[in-house]
RNA sequence: GGCGCCGUGGCCAAGUGGCUAAGGCAUCGGAUUGCAAAUCCGACAUCCCCGGUUCGAGUCCGGGCGGCGCCUCCA
């Protein structure tokens, strides 16, 4: 695991044997979030997860930072108080996590329900003597620190900067805030100093003591926290207890947004036509709220929380991502190779793979491969995806063996004529079915295809069926119009049992009724009526159902055990 | 100015001294299909440039060029 404060990997030891403690740093909520936000908390679900599986008892900490000086900016713009900017962020919070999959937080501590803790922190470090008072105000006196500057490699003698606006309250350019004192009309709490409330940093050393310990295992964020935020914390941590705060620090590379939707990174090489980048100009550069990035509930909507995990864990946690939206379309792409597997296993077997039962542990899930060289291959597989993740938890490698396992079943089912064949209990089977089980004990390490993803268009499928029947309409018309009635009639009797109605007036036909239903039905009803045109070869009629569906975004896809629609 | 990261095929991306440089997306062939779709097979890179270390380097060192981050709030 590359730990930051040593600046290299370092083999994987713990605290207490068989135990890992883990600190993520979450959200200041003063704003909804951006993707970036979900990075740490995506890999580390991920870490958590494998720790998990081998063997580790994991406990995993987010916290959540409810007072701060722009939450208390953003209350008093929106006249609200501090706690309902809190509430609503927080909210929103959970929900991205929750639709990226993130599940396995233990615990949500806020800093304003650790203000104990907090403040006597602080007192111990004023008693200490490594913080002082001024004028209601505490600040760490960075000086008194040996090891300041050791996590983001930096001495306080070469750091600019004249102290911001409290200088004068300051012995230290460089010396911070643990305790501000409160201006009229802000919220405080009582303290020793009086009034106030805790400044940034403070409350992760208390929330993490109070959860994990003067000494736990890992501690994440951004790598935009390494400094201040960070050194910080370690100052805090190490001078009041005089112990090492965390074994390793762990930081996630930043996203970045990218214009020019479609290309990502590289050389500008404009040559030939160019896409005239009008419209929207998108904004490039590192994403933050205080530029205004947000929506991530939004992009969730339209892309899927899953399409977005995967996305962010194609790539190595600590490298810079360049972030559009075409990118995290082109993983969903990627993605639909599963989600076809699945259901060709559903073909086979009739069965879910989202109900296969996959082993828990790295010693449950050794595959006994026996002379089976589809179950050799996953097996090599297998051994390459958890040497990709012991690797520094190296979800990109990992995920190629993914879809190269992928390729093996399919292969497997191509090779073995798993489908039409009507094919149960037999050895190819047991041998899709284990591979399958495979698949899933590790993707479930990614936290991937826990569960079918849900369909996120029920309007979209209203009007759906709206353009699906304006085809059958038109398909009918153009029956009667050549004075094929057998067809004609045969869609008319089709849509009957469905519910709707079909009714030939002057301008046209008009239809009405149909329930929940009546898509698959008048899907399966096209269907049919493509196969009557197959079989009497009525090659045009059939492919004009299969080309005008197209034109809808459905697809036709011929099995050996009938046919199958998909909407884009 | 100080500290640090990155530069692999059209795009994304793994790889940290040694068999034929993973994988995905896209593209082009082939098998399959009435035609398609899906699936499978195959094609498609010598790793920004220069120099060095080494029997051997994308992988280590030095120097360029280019992109980016932190040093102020930030996942």
């Amino acid at each position: 695991m590359y730990n930051t404060l040593s600046k290299k990997k370092e083999p994987f030891r713990t605290v207490e044997p068989g135990k890992v403690s883990i600190y993520l740093c979450g959200p200041t909520v003063y704003d909804k979030a951006h993707i970036g936000h979900m990075v740490g908390p995506v890999i580390f679900d991920c870490i958590k997860r494998y720790l998990r599986y081998c063997g580790y008892e994991v406990t995993w900490v987010v916290n959540i930072t409810d007072v701060d000086d722009k939450l208390i900016k953003k209350a008093n713009e929106r006249g609200i108080t501090m706690l309902e900017v809190a509430e609503e962020n927080i909210a929103d919070y959970n929900f991205n996590l929750q639709a990226l999959g993130v599940d396995t937080i233990d615990h949500f501590p806020r800093a304003t329900d650790c203000m104990d803790e907090i403040i006597e922190l602080i007192d111990s470090l004023v008693e200490q003597g490594f913080a002082y008072e001024s004028q209601g105000d505490v600040y760490f006196e960075v000086s008194k620190d040996r090891g300041y500057g050791k996590l983001s490699n930096r001495n306080v003698e070469q750091m600019q900067g004249e102290g911001g606006e409290t200088a004068v309250l300051k012995r230290g350019p460089a010396d911070f805030a643990l305790w501000k004192t409160a201006k009229p009309g802000e919220p405080s709490w009582e303290s020793p100093w009086g009034k106030g409330r805790p400044g940034w940093h403070i409350e992760c050393s208390a929330m993490s003591r109070k959860l994990l310990g003067e000494t736990f295992d890992i501690h994440g964020g951004g790598l935009d926290l390494v400094f201040p935020h960070h050194e910080n914390e370690i100052a805090q941590s190490e001078c009041c207890h005089s112990k090492p705060m965390v074994t390793y620090w762990a930081h996630n590379g930043l996203l970045r947004a990218s214009s020019a939707a479609g290309k990502v990174g590289g050389r500008g090489e404009r040559e030939g036509e160019v896409a005239s980048a009008t419209g929207e100009e998108a904004v490039s550069g590192k994403m933050s709220r205080s530029k205004g990035a947000g929506g991530l509930a939004q992009l969730i909507e339209r892309q899927g929380g899953e399409r977005i995990r995967f996305f962010l864990l194609r790539t190595h946690y600590r490298s810079t991502v360049l972030f559009n939206e075409p990118a995290i379309e082109e993983a969903g792409s990627g993605l639909d190779g599963f989600y076809r597997l699945f259901k060709r296993y559903a073909r086979i077997t009739g069965k879910d793979f989202y109900e296969l039962v996959a082993p828990l542990t790295r010693e449950e899930g050794e595959i006994n491969a026996d002379s089976n060289p589809v179950l050799a291959a996953a097996t090599n597989c297998r051994k390459k995806f958890l040497t990709a993740m012991d690797d520094d938890f190296n979800t990109g490698g990992a995920i190629g063996e993914l879809f190269e396992l992928a390729k093996i079943i399919n292969k497997h089912c191509d090779d073995s004529q798993l489908e039409g064949t009507g094919q149960q209990d037999t050895p190819a089977i047991a041998t899709l079915e284990r591979s399958l089980i495979t698949l899933k004990e590790l993707t479930s390490i990614l936290g991937l295809f826990g569960s079918a993803v849900a369909k996120p268009q029920t309007e979209g499928e209203g009007a759906l069926l709206g353009e699906v029947m304006q085809l059958v309409i038109d398909l009918r018309a153009e029956s009667r119009a050549k004075k094929n009635f057998a067809t004609a009639d045969a869609i008319r009797d089709g849509v009957g049992p469905i519910g709707i109605v079909l009714e030939d007036r002057a301008g046209g036909t008009e239809w009405s009724g149909g329930g929940a239903d009546a898509l698959e039905a008048v899907m399966r009803l096209l269907i049919e009526l493509r196969q009557t045109a197959r079989a009497t070869k009525d090659f045009a009629t059939s492919d004009a159902i299969r080309d005008r569906l197209a034109a809808l975004g459905v697809t036709l896809e011929d099995r050996a055990g009938g046919t199958e629609w998909t909407k884009a």
